[in-house]
RNA sequence: GCGCGGGUGGUGGAAUUGGUAGACACGAGGGACUUAAAAUCCCUUGGCUUUACGGCUGUGCGGGUUCAAGUCCCGCCCCGCGCACCA
């Protein structure tokens, strides 16, 4: 007789201890650059450890990837699976501010209980490999990297217009402005130019464009990517201007509308908007540029289709028809994307047609209209018309005529433009990798010598930044005053930090040989591992996605890597949502931490294993107790089950095929799913092996358990690892579950040996009958047409057609 | 406005890519065990209808193609995300 008490209780928390511990004191999972081993390099995005530990999104994100890593260790890949800090950032720094606390401090505090919630979830992480961008070893390389673009001029320094706050003597980012005010004081902003250092990214806009399709990324993503980039083909074409010598360049994707060009219009930023003024105009021009120029770009585009502008009093000429055309300002038109002037073609763009409507301006189309077409203004393709010697052209053709005759003249010449800018870094910030750049009078922007990495931050008091728009950096005189590296004369170092993505764009090659004190990485070792297999996040679809993949591109061209993309296969997920369906926050009170579900005695395995089974991975989900009740009493099961089998009397009877080739249908379900991260429907096709088992057990235990319970435990061990990690040893194995080989299936055990045959009669299910799997279409038939059910609805007519899909149905047609 | 996803029971979601819609799980209902509860185990569970066998209906809405449509095509309506006056 058997008793529960006499079991061994399935208790998560000592199986979670006890194999955490076995794993971290053998290193098990310790990587390996083994060239006889095809190599598998899995990651999340590393996380900014902030005070308030893991949550559910970590849990999500985390788990992924070590469940590819355990996958594919146990198919004897050599797998990397490591760990490392995101730790520069404002947070930080805002704390060090309030407290006085050094950011490094916190920083380090707040790692140390990230790294002991990430164990207690049982990541398979090569905490060896660990890494942390605020640490002077790692940021070294950053200012490198830094140098290295320097040199290449890739990284420049440029004046640029920056919103600033006269009242907290700071600049602000284009969304810390709202509606021309500092969202923290309320006071008016300016706008400043100031000198900010830049990455040169839009080099490498058509390389990165080029190699977009070849991802294996999702969709979302790619099509994200390709629109910020944003590249489009068109010319660039003269206006002269009467009175003045100065000619306006506008930059148009429709060079064959430009006879239908009846004004310009000027960004309020273009610089010669003055110029062109008169008596009577100026006081309104000047009115308008300064109240336009105040409003972020976001508040002007969201005023819509509401045109404004004022006309300068000057005239330009167009110069394919010479006709003479006024020349307005207008926010509209944006400084900042192409030459900040464009050619207004009423007849054919909507802003221009509105704009044109408002302030009554001529308008002629050039290009006819399709019969059908019913608006007003149509922007598509036609023939051309008003257009001199170009009429009756396609409007395709006319763009490449149109751009010759201009070059041919030489007042326009085809041009490519991007709406991706350059990647400003330089941040007013102290808790940031210093830029390596010393300023000498004599020899301007120096480099920092590579034998002088790192230029370490200096400890400091006070992190405030400075009233006049530079870092807490700048009053540090024994810090900031140095020698040139070229002449040796006295010069001063650049106070402005790099922004946090740029330590963030190479960590992924940084993992792959950490404790490089020579090099950045070793190039051999980085070509072994990169690029990353899959790379698993929620998040930045654009910016960090962007610059990792410029850094690569960059570093390919350096000769430092032999792949240009640094990412195979992105694994971008959805959002764990609260209960209530809405985003967790602190202040609706519905924050799921992970680390509790763990500590309620539900166990990291449970907790693993719930978040994969909530849904697809991609989709956003809704975290549900109930839910991880349901998966913990699946696992429970399991456990139950073989210990069951451990304590109850076995005869050697044999198992049902049947049962055999559900094993091996799971086997091959379960894999497949793993390989495509079908993770929700593998843990399904697990509960329903385990359900179909609790049905044999009503039989009595035999000895043929045992390779059922051992797949069953194998497959389970990437989802759930410490459960199963102890039951593959009650089962009797010496070698470890992580490394022992993946159960095979044998294809022709997948089949079963009779089938259910749906019989429909046109088209409708009328039966469904067991028949032997490889029956003849016309057994199948005769046995569908000797059911009563069938017989029902064919009466006496004899069918018309018969349509057979082997194994699957009978569709009678009468 | 443009681009990319999506709409399936009370709920989360399955569906071999055109072939038995609702796997699996939650919830709910019933039963077993228990003095009782919890835990565990078993059964039922889209709706309507039928004593039952069964029948009708059903994947956002309206059409279409097909022997067969959640899946393909056309036209709409909603929801989410990204970009957004980019010339």
């Amino acid at each position: 007789m058997l008793y529960w008490w006499m079991m061994k209780r399935f208790n998560p928390n000592e199986l979670d201890a006890k194999w955490q511990k076995i794993w971290h004191d053998e290193k098990r999972y310790t990587a390996l650059h083994d060239a006889s081993k095809q190599k598998m390099y899995v990651s999340g995005m590393f996380p900014y450890p902030s005070g308030s530990g893991l949550h559910s999104g970590h849990a999500f994100s985390y788990t992924i990837v070590d469940t590819l890593a355990r996958f594919y260790r146990a198919h004897d890949y050599s797998v990397l699976n490591p760990m490392g800090w995101d730790t520069f950032g404002l947070p930080a720094e805002n704390y060090a501010i309030k407290t006085g606390t050094a950011p490094a401090v916190v920083t380090a505090q707040n790692i140390a209980n990230f790294k002991k919630q990430f164990k207690r979830m049982g990541v398979s992480i090569d905490w060896s490999r660990e890494i942390n961008t605020s640490d002077p070893e790692y940021y070294k390389w950053t200012q490198w990297v830094f140098t290295e673009l320097f040199k290449r001029d890739l990284a420049y320094q440029k004046e640029s217009m920056q919103w600033w706050c006269p009242v907290d003597k700071t600049v602000l980012a284009n969304e810390q402005v709202e509606g021309g005010k500092c969202w923290r004081c309320g006071n008016e902003v300016e706008k400043k130019s100031m000198k900010q250092w830049f990455f040169k990214i839009t080099d490498y806009a058509d390389a990165l464009l080029e190699e977009i399709p070849g991802l294996d990324w999702p969709d979302k993503i790619k099509t994200a990517q390709t629109n910020w980039i944003g590249k489009s083909e068109g010319a660039e074409i003269q206006f002269t201007v009467e009175g003045i010598d100065d000619s306006i360049t506008v930059f148009s994707t429709r060079p064959d509308t430009l006879f239908g060009a009846t004004f310009l219009v000027l960004a309020p930023e273009h610089p010669l908007v003055t110029k062109l003024t008169n008596d009577e105009t100026s006081a309104a021009v000047e009115a308008y540029v300064k109240e336009s120029v105040k409003k972020p770009e976001i508040e002007r585009a969201a005023e819509g289709k509401d045109k404004t502008g004022v006309f300068t009093g000057s005239y330009a000429v167009n110069p394919a028809n010479g006709e003479k055309v006024q020349i307005w300002v207008a926010d509209y038109v944006l400084g900042g994307y192409g030459t900040g002037a464009v050619m207004a073609v009423p007849a054919h763009d909507e802003r221009d047609y509105a704009f044109a409507q408002k302030f009554d301006l001529p308008i002629i189309e050039v290009v006819k209209k399709p019969q059908d077409e019913t608006s007003v203004c149509y922007h598509g393709e036609g023939v051309l018309q008003n257009s001199y010697q170009f009429d009756g052209m396609s409007s395709a053709q006319a763009r490449e005529e149109i751009v010759a005759w201009l070059e041919q003249r030489a007042v326009g010449s085809a041009k490519t433009t991007y709406k991706m800018r350059d990647w400003l870094i330089s941040r007013q910030r102290y808790w940031g990798a210093p830029i390596p750049i010393i300023h000498c009078d004599e020899h301007g922007a120096v480099p920092v010598p590579e034998d002088q990495l790192p230029v370490v931050l200096p400890e400091i008091e006070d992190y405030a930044p400075k009233g006049d728009g530079r870092s807490a950096l700048a009053s540090v005189e024994d810090w900031v005053n140095t020698t040139c590296p070229t002449c040796g004369g006295t010069a001063k170092r650049e106070t402005d930090t790099m922004d946090g993505y740029a330590c963030s764009s190479w960590y992924l090659l940084r993992y792959t040989d950490p404790q490089n004190h020579e090099l950045a990485w070793s190039p051999d070792i980085a070509n072994y591992w990169s690029p990353v297999d899959y790379y698993v996040g929620g998040d930045h679809a654009v910016a960090h996605l962007l610059y990792v993949r410029f850094w690569s591109h960059v570093f390919n061209d350096m000769g430092l890597l032999d792949k240009k993309e640094p990412v195979k296969k992105l694994v971008y997920h959805g959002y764990v949502n609260a209960e209530d369906g809405r985003k967790m926050s602190k202040s609706l009170g519905n924050v799921i931490d992970p680390l509790d579900i763990i500590d309620q005695g539900y166990g990291a395995d449970t907790l693993r294993t719930y978040v994969l089974f909530m849904g697809p991975i991609e989709l956003d989900s809704a975290w549900s107790s109930q839910g991880v009740g349901g998966v913990y009493r699946f696992l429970n099961r399991a456990w139950t089950l073989t210990q069951e089998y451990f304590d109850a009397d076995k005869t050697d009877e044999q198992l049902p095929a049947e049962l055999e080739s559900l094993r091996h249908r799971t086997i091959k379900k379960v894999t497949g799913d793993y390989r495509s991260l079908g993770f929700n429907t593998a843990i399904a096709s697990l509960m329903e092996y385990v359900n179909e088992l609790y049905k044999y057990k009503t039989n009595g235990f035999t000895n043929g358990w045992q390779v059922h319970l051992e797949t069953l435990v194998q497959l389970l061990a990437p989802f759930a690892p410490h459960m199963t990690a102890e039951l593959w040893e009650q089962l009797g194995n010496t070698e470890p579950l992580d490394t022992a080989a993946w159960p095979t299936w044998d294809e022709a055990l997948t089949k079963t040996a009779t089938i259910t045959l749906a019989v429909q009669v046109n088209g409708k299910l009328r039966a469904t009958i067991e028949l032997p799997a490889d029956v003849s279409e016309e057994d199948a038939t005769d046995a569908a047409l000797a059911h009563e059910h069938v017989q029902k609805f064919t009466q006496d007519s004899s069918p018309k057609k018969i349509v057979f899909i082997p194994g699957r149905l009978l569709n009678i047609v009468i």
